[in-house]
RNA sequence: GCCCGGGUGGUGGAAUGGUAGACACGGAGGGCUUAAACCCCUCUGAGGAGGAAACUCCUCGUGCGGGUUCAAGUCCCGCCCCGGGCACCA
């Protein structure tokens, strides 16, 4: 609440600060700025080693890929963590800020087939714009530090670590399937393929065909992903999406027998294996479906109805995993009958067999006993391809909806009947387990991590085939294995690698004979899966980095980033860590790599994802050049809480330069102030100071909590109250005042730093971000008084003030008493609630 | 479609279940100025009543419909709309 100054106490003259306060010397960022910022990497004011005696803490943005000069989206992410660095700072922390770049990707790949640059010197030129963006923007780092994907150095480490993963048996290679554009003759990238499934760039149709790929075995540590996101204080809804992700169910998963011409179970061949959720309801399965691609299509379709198989898995083909995952549309075209059927071991009745695009190879066995009475989705299929349809759960009595899904006793399903879900399922289960048709499951539908691509701007996978030998590892003394200089980038796409002979071909490091490289690189999520464990020992030559370093700072204690990873990089980077430490590479007692996470919203333009692609960027170096950079340091603070979505035409930036203005006229000049005193407080002084230490309260609380936006209007509207004080008749006490200015610079030194650490320096000739943060005075957070609020039937109706200290009856009493209240009151109250001293509401 | 968020004045937003709209933008009025800009001060959810005025008071109001509660922007249920992710963009 402002401070209401008594009238007669209130500048009415237009006198203002403007006769009080010089204008000579005007806030001229441009006058400061990049000086401060060339002093913090002179000075080395933010390098940190690890022997530094202070308390560790780490805080981390999320490296970003470098895509050339920031824009305002850049500029937000890392203007959170900056803030927090500062802070920690002035909190006696050393804090390890480090920074690095996602250097690796497609972008630098399309643009060299457009210009026929090297991605190296592309990415290089990139990097370089975007760290004198971020060097701009006021943001600090141990620059010494820094970690690029592309540096040799770390993807010797990168093909070291894949190389310790394949010996445990966490990397392994198997077929999978990918975006093939017959034009160009190479695989694409989901975002190279347009939504009506052609070629970005030929414009040919894409196909789906599988290929022989690498993976990591990330479902081994399934489970322990999912329950370690217990312990970790991150959003709830990254780590709900994680565990939706990770998809743990429980089951069952058995054999339906395959019928014969007569209906009668084949001995000759094995049941089809289905899982499912819910075995309660396999009495109500009529039909049963598989994936288009399951191995055993060939097999089970009958000859009549091969030609229609083979069309529809060829137009399967073509579909992507989401729109086949949708229940949208007409599903009569969405499936085929395989002419043969099978046995339901529950009923013992002949069942058909379908293909449904709807059904994934990926998850569970690729096959689904269908149940149209509970599972909508199979309604809609058994309406549209005539199939019955059977309860297996009764419905509630108002139930109008097609299947049900929820609790209910089981019905139509012999020894099942009458018992709850839960129950059912549980008997389903021991059911199929002593008949030897099946098993109880847990399933998870995360998938292993696919990581080859056949990418040239990316970490070759250091793998050698050899045709006697098979696959080899490449030795450690021929790491890193790095991408030819020598390359020209065809505009099909085809990536140079697997031409270029000199690459290609090498020698057998197990029997000496000519054989070939691996020509896929990976995914460029598994450099992003360690650089925060490489921050903490940059430097080392002989390991990707040492146990001793990573206990010193990890796990990072504020990782900081967008939460468009809020799965993959997040889960990635989680089960490295926990590999790591179970190879004994990095510290066995590290399970988590990121303690803290805070998730912040994406700059839109126009109401859409700001991105290079859409050109919708916008610059910081404009914005700076007028406003300065803490004025859009602050605009990014004030605008919106940092995890929303924030649209750039709602940014304040004259208003955060105007009261930038403010501060710095306050605080250049307070010694000019004419009519400054000294000697006796008056309730003025007292009241000011008071101020000043509800507001340390108000915004260390707000920084702990991430609350930034109402941080910002703390300092504004203390800035208002000092404006009207020392504007006031008496004018301000001269230590009061200082006292009030220093404190709310102190303040400010971590979302402003370069207007702080000026102003400080004109006042007391030291480093602002060396100092420490204030500390609030307990004794001057009393409050004395307080404004209860009386309502009648929870609507106000009088405000009271009352001693802060007022017992429960006197308030009743007090709020009674009220001519405001008595009037709302007819008769006896028939209840009287008291929090005293904030509140009475009576029930008339 | 599935998963995850979000809907509060003209605008961005604030509000441990307890005074809805802090702070800012925009707007209006006043001051300073020869004038303008800058700057300073005041007012500003909608509708209505009383008063010469300062001001006082009433009703409505947080996407829609229900519910829980002495009390709901906040909790629960069902809708509607908008945004993000969906495994090869990073």
């Amino acid at each position: 609440m402002p401070i209401r100054w008594p009238r007669a106490k209130r500048c009415q003259h237009g006198e203002g600060v403007v006769g009080l306060i010089s204008m000579a010397n005007g806030y001229l960022p441009s006058e400061f700025e990049t000086r401060w910022q060339q002093r913090w990497r002179d000075e080395r004011t933010y390098e940190i080693d690890n022997d530094d005696p202070r308390p560790s803490t780490y805080v981390l943005s999320m490296y970003p890929y470098p895509s050339g000069k920031a824009h305002i989206g850049h500029v937000r992410n890392y203007t959170f963590g900056d803030l927090l660095v500062r802070y920690r700072t002035m909190n006696g922390y050393g804090v390890l800020s480090p920074i690095g770049f996602d250097s690796f990707g497609l972008p630098a790949e399309n643009a060299a087939m457009k210009t026929g640059e090297h991605p190296r010197t592309y990415t290089d030129a990139r990097i370089e714009e975007l760290s004198s963006s971020l060097t701009a923007i006021g943001a600090v780092y141990d620059w010494r530090r820094m970690v690029k994907s592309h540096d040799p150095e770390y993807m010797k480490w990168g093909q070291w670590i894949f190389k310790q993963f394949y010996n445990a048996g966490l990397a392994y290679r198997a077929e999978a399937p990918v975006n093939w554009c017959p034009g160009c003759g190479t695989v694409l990238a989901n975002e190279q393929v347009n939504a009506d499934g052609t070629c970005d760039r030929s414009g040919d149709l894409v196909e789906r065909i599988n290929k022989v790929q690498w993976f990591y075995r990330i479902t081994q540590y399934a489970q322990e992903l999912l329950d370690d996101l217990d312990e970790l204080d991150w959003p709830q809804r990254v780590k709900t999406m994680q565990t939706n992700w990770i998809g743990r169910s429980e089951g069952a998963e058995f054999a339906l027998p395959i019928a014969d011409a007569d209906g009668n179970a084949r001995t000759d061949v094995a049941g089809l294996a289905v899982y499912t959720t819910r075995p309660d309801t396999g009495f109500g399965m009529t039909f049963a479906v598989m994936a288009p691609e399951h191995n055993r299509v060939d097999e089970l379709t009958t000859d009549d109805q091969r030609p229609a198989v083979e069309a529809f898995r060829a137009e399967v083909k073509e579909k992507s995993e989401i729109d086949r995952m949708s229940t949208d549309g007409p599903i009569d075209k969405r499936g085929v009958a395989t002419g043969s059927s099978v046995i339901n071991p529950f009923t013992g009745a002949t069942i058909p067999l379908f293909l449904a695009d709807y059904v994934l190879t990926t998850y569970g066995t690729g096959a689904i006993m269908a149940v149209p009475g509970q599972d909508q989705r199979d309604w809609d299929f058994a309406k549209a391809y005539d199939l019955p349809i059977v309860r297996t759960v009764a419905p509630p009595d108002d139930f109008d909806g097609e299947a049900f899904t929820g609790d209910g006793p089981a019905v139509n399903s012999g020894w099942l009947d009458g018992m709850g879900v839960v129950e059912a399922k549980a008997a389903a289960i021991s059911w199929l387990v002593d008949n030897n048709y099946g098993e109880s499951k847990i399933n998870f539908r995360l998938r292993d991590w696919l990581l080859s691509r056949q990418r040239f701007w990316g970490c070759p996978i250091p793998i050698i085939y050899c045709d006697d030998c098979g696959e080899q590892l490449v030795p450690d003394d021929q790491l890193p294995i790095v991408a030819p200089d020598d390359v020209t980038f065809e505009a099909t796409g085809k990536s140079p690698l697997a031409t270029h002979e000199g690459f290609l071909n090498t020698t057998c490091p197990e029997c000496g004979k000519p054989a070939t490289r691996e020509t896929d690189t990976m995914d460029t999520f598994v450099d992003s899966s360690w650089y925060f464990l490489r921050f903490a020992d940059a430097f080392n030559t002989d390991e990707p980095f040492s146990v001793e370093a990573i206990k010193r700072w990890l796990p990072v204690d504020q990782y900081i980033g967008g939460v468009e990873h809020a799965i993959l990089h997040l889960l990635y980077a989680r089960f490295y860590t926990k590999a790591l430490a179970d190879l004994g590479i990095a510290p066995k007692e590290l399970r988590e790599p990121f303690a803290r996470l805070f998730t912040q919203g994406m700059v839109r333009m126009g109401g859409g994802k700001m991105s290079k692609s859409k050109g919708n960027l916008v610059a910081p170096e404009a914005i700076i050049a007028e406003h300065g950079a803490d004025a859009l340091r602050l605009a990014i603070l004030q605008v919106k809480p940092p995890a929303e979505d924030v649209d750039w035409e709602d940014f304040q930036l004259d208003g955060c330069a105007r009261f930038l203005g403010r501060v710095w006229r306050l605080a250049a000049s307070t010694a000019d102030i004419k009519n400054r005193r000294s000697g006796v407080h008056t309730e003025a002084d007292v009241e000011i100071d008071k101020l000043v230490h509800r507001l340390i309260v108000r915004v260390t609380g707000d920084f702990e909590r991430w609350s930034y936006n109402t941080a910002v209007a703390a300092y504004m509207e203390f800035t208002n109250d000092l404006y009207r004080y020392v504007q006031s008749d008496d004018g301000p006490h001269a230590e009061v005042l200082d006292y009030a200015v220093d404190t709310l610079l102190l303040l400010l030194a971590p979302p402003v730093p370069h207007m702080a650490a000026e102003l400080w320096e004109m006042r007391h000739d030291a480093h602002i971000h060396l100092a420490a943060w204030p500390v609030a005075d307990e004794s001057k957070l009393v409050v004395e008084t307080e404004t209860m609020i009386v309502q009648v039937n929870g609507k106000l109706r009088d405000r009271i003030d009352v001693p802060a200290g007022i017992a429960d009856a006197d308030a009743e009493a007090l709020a009674l008493a009220s001519e405001k209240v008595q009037a709302f009151l007819e008769g006896e109250p028939k209840k009287i609630i008291v929090r005293a001293p904030k509140l009475v509401n009576i029930v008339a």
